[in-house]
DNA sequence: GTGTGTGAACGACTTCACAGCC
DNA sequence: GGCTGTGAAGTCGTTCACACAC
């Protein structure tokens, strides 16, 4: 496949991962050949071992007394990353949330395409939502049997949320990003990423609390 | 202070709490008298023995034999977490996504109080917007002097992020949430905690890449 | 018997430190 | 000299397992 690995790649190497794409994008264009450890350490606010550790995983990319090649690295980690893929992706609840998400750049920028969006509530189901016309989330089953969906943005309360992600998942859909505040029970091979903001605001208010005073 | 504690208490844990303190109120709300380890790991996906471990941090709340009392743990949770204060909250950017999160019910149900709307934009400066009038972002260090400011929360472009960051800093505000794809640089007494849902996705599309076939 | 509290064992991620190559 | 690649060491969070309380 696209790598050599047998190990697990750890969550956190992941989001690295992640973040010196984004960094070496922005040197790319700006016409860096090539990058250290250390230069990009310090953009991302990590150490310069832990950068050569992640990208030795998959393979030697750098050149020693140099450093990495800034386009090259970039090609290979979106390859690694799986970036190569046009994923399609619904949005399920066509409200606040929803909606800031369908217009977020960074989903198109990174060849993430809103192939639909779903709402229960009947006076939303009909509209024009963007490019898109807002469907009753009840045909989402029968539409992935037709279309292909990789990905459901989950931006519905909590109270429904579990109950659309089991028939999301019966649907065949294998990752999910939820907004919901709430803990979603999936089958273990499915992949799941919950943004939860009333937790990170508790995590600010916990540390404003406990600060060393 | 709130807590007797001398040892740091790691992030993953003020997460889980922050979880716990979820599903506590829902359990209290429904009458609940008490609840087991096993029982509030179950759901929250966690362990039993990790909810015992998180919660003895802070001393002694379950009954051997019977479990954790259910609403006398959610006082003492929403003590620990420090959501007994009334957080007084500003939004920086006045897009969509600045708008969903002012609307956004966890807010207030928490006890975040948005105190102020800010915009670069002099389109959008001066427009009513929810309660608040969208003030320019270059008033703001001139404001939180005259009324207390306890998180910024960011929901502008990158590129905009670390010079806006600068400036809140600057202006004595100790907390921040930010929405911006890139890594904010502050002094190590700043709370910050970043949402980045490029990162969250890409974190599914290498999930979806690499599975396990 | 049931379920907590906790030291000890374990495992996973990070940092160190240095050999090797440019 | 500069910087990568990587085993070894270290750190930190999680899991185990059992004494103890109800």
């Amino acid at each position: 496949m696209t790598h050599p690995t047998t190990k697990r790649i750890a969550d956190s190497t992941v989001r690295r991962l992640s973040m010196y794409l984004r960094y070496l994008e922005e040197l790319d264009g700006s016409g860096q050949a090539t990058a250290s450890s250390d230069a990009l350490a310090h953009l991302c606010l990590t150490t310069p071992a832990q950068v050569r550790k992640d990208l030795s995983f998959f393979g030697s990319f750098g050149k020693r007394g140099l450093g990495y090649p800034v386009h090259e690295l970039t090609v290979r980690l979106r390859e690694i990353l799986g970036l190569g893929h046009a994923w399609q992706v619904v949005i399920v609840g066509a409200g606040k949330i929803g909606s800031a998400l369908a217009e977020y750049r960074g989903f198109r920028q990174r060849g993430f395409q809103v192939v639909g969006v779903y709402d229960k509530n009947p006076d939303k189901i009909g509209r024009a939502w963007g490019d898109a016309t807002v469907r009753d989330i009840a045909q989402l089953p029968a539409d992935v049997q037709s279309q292909r969906v990789d990905i459901a943005v989950l931006a519905i309360p909590s109270d429904d949320a579990q109950d659309v992600v089991d028939r999301i998942v019966e649907a065949g859909i294998r990752a999910i990003l939820n907004f919901a505040p709430t803990q979603l029970h999936v089958p273990s091979q499915i992949a799941v990423k919950t943004v939860n903001m009333a937790m990170e605001l508790e995590g600010l208010s916990f540390a404003l609390t406990n600060r060393a005073d």
